[in-house]
DNA sequence: TTTT
DNA sequence: TTTT
């Protein structure tokens, strides 16, 4: 029985194309580097920024359309577990790694230099995630075209000035 | 004592330009209606589209910034808390609203139609959160030159086939 | 293809015991009232309490699972995605509806009235998500022993004084 | 500007003691060692587990919270961010860490072994997240008792057999 | 190594 | 009402 939650959730850029190996049983395994950006005023009012560069793995049918469809520069939103391992160099030194494995993906502003193709697209992972679709285009539906639901807001007159409500 | 968490994370586009509105007291409420669209394969497997359309308030510092980046057709990040309320009609019926009231946002791809500027940007609440700057461009230090972590990938050619590592 | 992310991730407790009803196809459909309060102080300094009511449903091998070990007052994480819909009643009133349609579940400190059992435990949803277990009951045994990494924590010295380090 | 969303979501049991130390400004430094356990069965239907060990670092207010209240075995919800460095030991080598620093926590069912107090309660950092109120020892209540919404759950009997609802 |  |  599990216990716990571990969850990442990320949005940044990569920093390379990914790189993709396969075990042998012919599994993909795409690992991309990902830039998470963020700034703050320091004490002096000056902007303070800091990158976070983050080790994502995707497995299986997820590793092939990260590679794919990821290229340097991607805007990228995953999300997965925290992951720690060691492993013993050549040289006898442990170095320990964090890897964010992840459950789903998706594309961003599709920005990415590489690439043609791609779009947007969500994507989770593998033959166990049978919600969301990945891989090429597909018979697409008409858009829905849902009616716009006819509750109107509410008035907003009523917030008190300083505090910002519930 | 707070008890419970409540969060909301989305990425989605907006169906509509924002309206906002201010307070008595002067305080900006920016609203936003955010698409989410997933798709998943039905017992036919032909894909079937479904669409959620939030309801996302933004107040305050954030309502401006809102108010000025957001746009019909923008890709956005947003994270919140879920909030119900009900208001009576001038008809006298009483109507259930949900609103998906931001703590912060990060614009993503900046394609929507509308505003020229814009490009991408996180946001978090207020006053609030000192920690993320918000507004026009401000003084930006030089790009993080990082060094690269030189800590190597581990081998990947030692999973297992038909399964994913924990 | 999917586009767009709609994740909800509460904590709170039960309001009531779970409901169930099953389809005609014998799926399990429990929904839950689901409390989480959160606190903050207003401007005069007081503690103001706001509790939301999230109605959540659990479909499939999850909402059996839901049905069997969760009870009034029970504290539970879920994650899962809001849903939005309209139902005409008898009256011929539309009424609309928000639910979390949980994807995952994970039972906290076990201090529900109802059930004896329980423990904790971690569930994601139905034959779909392989990597999670469910069922077996089983009491919550003591955390986890292992031992902490021996990665020593870096000296703290180094922060200054009124400000938190990225 | 800020780019980027990093952000871990983190339910799991204290491996040992939180240990505290301060900076020569004042500011707490509260480092505790998590525990999440996650279950799957592997291809010969067995259950595997596997543990991940995180350091979770709060500060300043956080951290005199977390110091007063967690203890050896609490279960604990952790929202942070995921945080690389690198510091060189006294034997010139260097070392990588990985640390969640955390801006948001809620103790869980309370079942620490040492601290008598306790109960539930949720966090937010220091004097940057007035929404939330942190502090009052307090037991916890009882479950909220507040009436369930009037809006009545739909009916459930129209879902497919072998499909789960959007 | 990314991005604005 | 959005998006690919």
């Amino acid at each position: 029985m599990a216990r716990g939650i571990n969850k990442a959730i990320l949005v940044g850029n990569l920093g390379n194309d990914p790189e993709t190996r396969y075990t042998q049983g012919g599994m993909a395994v795409t690992k991309i580097s990902l830039a998470t950006t963020s700034v703050r005023k320091d004490r002096d009012g000056n902007n303070q920024e800091k990158t976070e560069w983050h080790r994502v793995t995707f497995f299986g049918k997820l590793g092939e359309i990260a590679a794919e469809y990821l290229r340097k520069g991607s805007q990228v939103y995953v999300e997965g577990r925290i992951t720690y391992s060691e492993h013993t160099g050549d040289d006898g030194q442990k170095r320990y790694y964090t890897d964010i494995v992840a459950d789903e993906m998706q594309m961003l502003g599709g920005r990415g230099e590489g690439g043609g193709g791609g779009g947007g697209g969500s994507y989770e992972r593998g033959p166990r995630q049978p919600r969301q679709e990945y891989g090429g285009g597909g018979g697409q539906s008409a858009p829905r075209q849902q009616p716009a639901p006819s509750r109107q807001p509410p008035p907003v007159d009523d917030f008190s000035d300083d505090d910002i409500p519930f």
